[in-house]
DNA sequence: ATTCTATGTCGAA
DNA sequence: TCGACCTAGAATA
């Protein structure tokens, strides 16, 4: 489930699990062998996130970068660890292995290479220090669909197709309405429910935009309860019935990905909230 | 047994 | 805008 709060939690993880202990690190799967030799041995320092992108710092200034695409996974087991087309394994006979399978990217690079990525990536709603500021002024500036550019990670870093359609959905805006055509308040909506919605989905590894907890005040319209009970209000629903207004939920491509979303609560002359 | 799909991104056309 | 790419589990036959 790549989108930035599982790359955060990941981060986390791994942290956690392996920080400032000597690791063992191979690649079983062949493609990331001589790198991974690189850093067997040393100690891992630190883990943090950058939208999607995860990096592993190791001794010597070593940095491993992740990018798990569409398909990618990485998970934790006791060694020695599992099977399968394993393309980076990492930890320690007591603490245990992190498995990396199916990434876009895995590569050894350096911290001038860490931060050139973070410095093309736009602000992450993850990050404290997040200046909201750039990602306004691109959206401001744009004549692209809100939900195209909710997915340009050099505009809001870490955000998926679910979280794009939940926060869409929960402003109640068209996703059709091009960036230039948000007022500011509509911009800090989304921005907000961002900032509120996504540290949660690091907390417990999952996205749940649904829960009583997760609904902003302004947006007065709480969910019908149903036997659902549902995680989202919109994504991979489609067909079946709004949980706020019944009307079944659409879906089209839009940006290359499936979007989701309710064509009365977003309605185009709808005004976010 | 085979095909399809997935929460992503890049580069060529 | 399109195909390529990486893998595993679900869906289909």
């Amino acid at each position: 489930m790549p989108e930035g709060h599982h790359i955060h939690w990941l981060a986390g993880q791994i942290e956690d699990r392996f920080a400032g202990q000597v690791v063992s690190s191979t690649s079983p799967q062949g493609r990331f062998a001589a790198s991974a030799a690189m850093v067997d041995g040393t100690e891992l320092v630190r883990s943090w996130a950058v939208g999607k992108h995860l990096f592993v710092g190791f001794a010597h200034d070593r940095i491993v970068h992740v990018h798990l695409g569409l398909i990618g996974k990485l998970g934790f087991t006791p060694w020695p660890g599992g099977t399968g087309q394993i393309r980076w394994r990492v930890g320690t006979p007591a603490a245990g292995v992190a498995e990396l399978r199916g990434p876009q990217t895995c590569a050894l690079i350096t911290p001038a290479e860490a931060d050139a990525i973070a410095g093309r990536s736009g602000p992450d709603p993850l990050d404290p220090d997040a200046d909201p500021e750039r990602a306004w002024r691109k959206v401001h500036a744009s004549a692209k669909p809100i939900a195209a550019l909710l997915m340009d990670q050099a505009v809001f870093a870490g955000v998926g197709n679910i979280y794009r359609a939940e926060v869409l959905f929960r402003a109640g805006l068209d996703p059709d309405l091009p960036g230039k055509a948000l007022d500011r308040a509509q911009f800090d909506a989304l921005w907000g429910d961002l900032v509120a919605l996504m540290p949660l989905g690091v907390r417990d590894d999952r996205i749940d935009t649904v829960r009583a907890e997760h609904l902003p005040e302004a947006m007065g319209r709480p969910p019908r309860e149903d036997a659902h009970g549902g995680e989202v209000y919109v994504y991979r629903r489609a067909g079946l019935p709004c949980h706020v207004c019944g009307t079944p939920v659409r879906t089209r491509v839009l940006a290359g990905r499936n979007l989701y979303w309710c064509e009365v609560c977003q309605r185009p002359t709808r005004r976010g909230r």
